[in-house]
DNA sequence: AGAACAGAGG
């Protein structure tokens, strides 16, 4: 690179401009500046513009504020620099330059407002964005630029993107003119604030109007579509669009295979997709998406394999089809393919990767996450910390959570919810609720998310009247309209207190109608604390609404096989058979050294089988002595007595104990996910081995976690 | 010289 040589007597009495436009770094920058303020000279507009757009590297934080200086310096700038240097500067600074140069008494004119209103926009939190809308709006309204359309609209612009939805309105609905920029603009700001509603409102009023709709208003409108699945009016767009003869450009292209894939219409957004003569990147993920969250997740990785260049958004996509279609594994897998392919994760691809740990449950992996997290710079983002008080309450590390959650300066509504519920799934709901009132003390209100976690907790460690005093004081109390989880909630605190029928009340007078959860809740109950009629009925119900509800025929039988109906049991098998349902299969992890070993009932494929299965001998030997007998209440097959006693001992999560057990020292914790609901005879199995191998077991089943420790489960019971 | 759009999450 060239030196500059700066001899004052070489200095020619005016800067010739590619003198300055040679200076590639803030020292040269700065020797030159002061070579033209000593000359005397005033720095004219076209320096001060070359200033302005020296080729620096834009990253270089330190010519910007150099650039800054030297405006603030200058007495008047014209108004054309002034634009040039706000959007240079950045919201922050460009908010800092703009208060200045108005302490300064500088005189601002029309081109003034739209690039500080975009730079209030854009503005972050607590950097005073709205207050810099507001006073530029009474600014506007004092100098008189009230009719200026640009001024207007970037108005608009402004309060929309600070989410003052109805000042933005406001604003607009007094526009002596609007172009189709401004309606634009407003529709976007309703969509912007999840409005999505009133933007369909507004496109409705638009149509009306002299102003037609552009690609563009059709593109944010379908979008509107899409979020809410709001299919029939995404139809009648694409109506519109071919009555109206509208260019179909490739943004309108993508945003119609979008509005389909929200909504779920694969088969034509399928249709449209292959239309498309070169797909391209927005289209092929709204693809993806769309097959994702319709389950066909093998589709979606076919489209996503096929995709020539992928970027931070396709990926993510994919991630999180994989994370939310409960393939975990897949969905870390291809977080690290896509680190190994040169993109870098955001914000939002870690939120997907987070809730992948979560489902996995291991919390090795949580771990890794969480300390790539703090190297990456994400654990300063609410959400992120958020999911990771969810995601180590769901690995069964409430020490961990508790330190997310404690750690976070400005919690919101999701954070102290995200704990109130981590603690209600671990069976504290004591703690749970004393968190709530922490809570409330600190001002912030409950949501409906904050209620069920609260109901879960009482329905989980048995606080009936606590449970029913937060239920009833749902409506009046917290503004919050009991919905139907919250009444499964109620419905499901009353089945593990043992009052099935005040239950089965409940379900029929509540203003909903039932689904299966609901009467699962209740069959539940019914098979622990044995009630053959109402749990007929409730299996009844369950069959007619999925005839297909493996668990509801398994629990039928499981109750009938308690109360000794053989002949029912029989009868509740055939009707599974005949209907080609079978039982989801017993399945358990555990997480051993960072690798995850997976255990079906029966399983012998394990390498170290042969230990494990010898182990587990040794195991219900000494459990024997201490007074265990297995029992065999909840085996489905109708087999010899001791035919059944092997079937139950070899539950998945008694061999994935065994082999923690093998694999672990007096005093540790073993750590067992399992995806259906752990048997009574596994629960004792699990109580007795805690106290008689002095281990701590936490077992995650598919409702819920259970703590042994001393002999003792922390579900007390409540499961 | 100045104002708007589609795909990942909530």
């Amino acid at each position: 690179m060239e030196t500059l040589t700066l001899n004052p007597i070489s200095i020619p009495p005016i800067i010739p401009s590619h003198l300055l436009s040679s200076a590639t770094t803030i020292p040269q920058l700065k020797q030159i500046h002061a070579r033209i303020l000593r000359s005397g000279l005033d720095l004219t507009p076209s320096l001060l513009s070359r200033l302005l757009s020296l080729p620096l590297n834009p990253a270089a934080a330190p010519s910007l504020d150099y650039a800054l200086s030297v405006l603030l310096r200058t007495p008047h700038p014209p108004s054309r620099l002034r634009c040039r240097a706000f959007r240079l500067l950045g919201p922050r600074r460009a908010i800092a330059a703009y208060a200045r140069l108005r302490q300064d008494g500088v005189d601002f004119d029309r081109f003034d407002f739209p690039p500080l209103l975009r730079a209030a926009a854009r503005a972050g939190e607590g950097e005073g964005g709205e207050a810099v809308v507001r006073e530029t709006h009474g600014f506007v309204l004092k100098t008189g630029f009230v009719a200026d359309p640009f001024v207007l609209t970037a108005l608009v612009r402004g309060y929309a993107a600070r989410g003052c939805v109805s000042d933005a309105r406001a604003v607009f609905d007094r526009m002596p003119e609007r172009d189709v920029v401004a309606w634009g603009v407003m529709l976007d700001g309703w969509c912007q604030s999840g409005c999505y509603s009133d933007a369909l409102q507004l496109f409705e009023e638009m149509k009306s109007s002299d102003v037609a709709p552009d690609q563009v208003i059709l593109a944010t409108v379908l979008s509107a579509c899409g979020r809410t699945g709001n299919l029939s009016s995404g139809k009648a767009i694409h109506s519109y669009i071919l009555e109206s003869g509208i260019a179909m450009d490739a943004h309108l292209q993508s945003s119609l295979i979008n509005m389909y894939s929200n909504c779920g219409s694969m088969d034509i957004a399928r249709k449209l997709f292959d239309e498309i003569p070169v797909k391209d990147l927005v289209a092929s993920t709204a693809m993806v998406f769309g097959y994702a969250k319709i389950g066909e997740i093998e589709t979606a990785r076919a489209i996503f394999d096929e995709m020539p260049e992928k970027d931070l958004v396709c990926w993510s996509a994919m991630i999180s089809g994989y994370s939310e279609s409960d393939k975990p594994g897949e969905a870390l897998k291809l977080f690290n393919e896509m680190q190994a392919s040169g993109v870098r994760p955001d914000k939002i691809t870690m939120l997907s990767v987070i809730s992948a740990c979560a489902h996995l449950g291991a919390i090795d992996q949580a771990k890794w996450i969480h300390v790539f997290i703090d190297k990456n710079m994400f654990h300063d983002v609410l959400m992120v910390r958020n999911a990771l008080i969810d995601m180590y309450s769901k690995c069964g590390n409430l020490a961990s959570a508790w330190r997310v959650f404690e750690g976070t300066p400005q919690k919101n509504v999701i954070t102290w919810t995200s704990m109130i519920t981590g603690l209600a799934m671990h069976g504290d709901g004591t703690s749970a609720l004393a968190l709530f009132e922490r809570m409330k003390a600190e001002g912030v209100e409950p949501n409906g998310v904050t209620l069920v976690g609260l109901l879960y907790a009482c329905s989980h460690t048995g606080l009936v009247a606590e449970g029913r005093q937060v239920f009833e004081s749902m409506v009046h109390e917290y503004k919050v309209e009991p919905k139907l989880e919250h009444y499964g909630c109620m419905v499901d605190l009353l089945c593990r207190a043992k009052l099935l029928r005040e239950a089965f009340e409940l379900i029929e007078s509540m203003p909903f109608h039932p689904n299966v959860i609901i009467w699962g809740s209740l069959l539940g109950g019914c098979r622990v604390h044995m009630d053959v009629e109402l749990g007929e009925i409730a299996a009844k119900r369950i069959l007619e609404l999925d005839p297909d509800h493996d668990g509801a025929y398994v629990l039928l039988s499981n109750i009938y096989a308690k109360a000794n109906k053989w002949d029912e049991v029989g009868r509740v098998r055939r009707l599974m058979k005949s209907r080609g349902v079978s039982k989801e299969k017993g399945c358990s992890w555990i997480e051993i050294n960072g690798n995850v070993h997976e255990f079906l009932m029966g399983d012998e494929s394990h390498p170290k089988s042969k230990e494990i299965y010898g182990k587990l001998e040794e195991i219900i030997q000494e459990l024997v002595l201490v007074g265990y007998s297995p029992d065999t209440g909840s085996v489905l097959v109708d087999l010899e007595e001791e035919e059944k006693k092997e079937a139950v001992l070899l539950h998945s999560e008694k061999l994935a104990l065994s082999f923690g057990l093998i694999n672990s020292t007096r005093g540790s914790c073993i750590r067992i996910a399992k995806n259906l609901r752990v048997c009574e005879d596994c629960h004792s199995f699990m109580e007795f081995v805690s106290k008689v191998f002095d281990i701590e077991i936490v077992l995650r089943d598919r409702t819920r976690f259970h703590h042994y420790k001393n002999g003792v489960c922390s579900c007390k019971g409540f499961w």
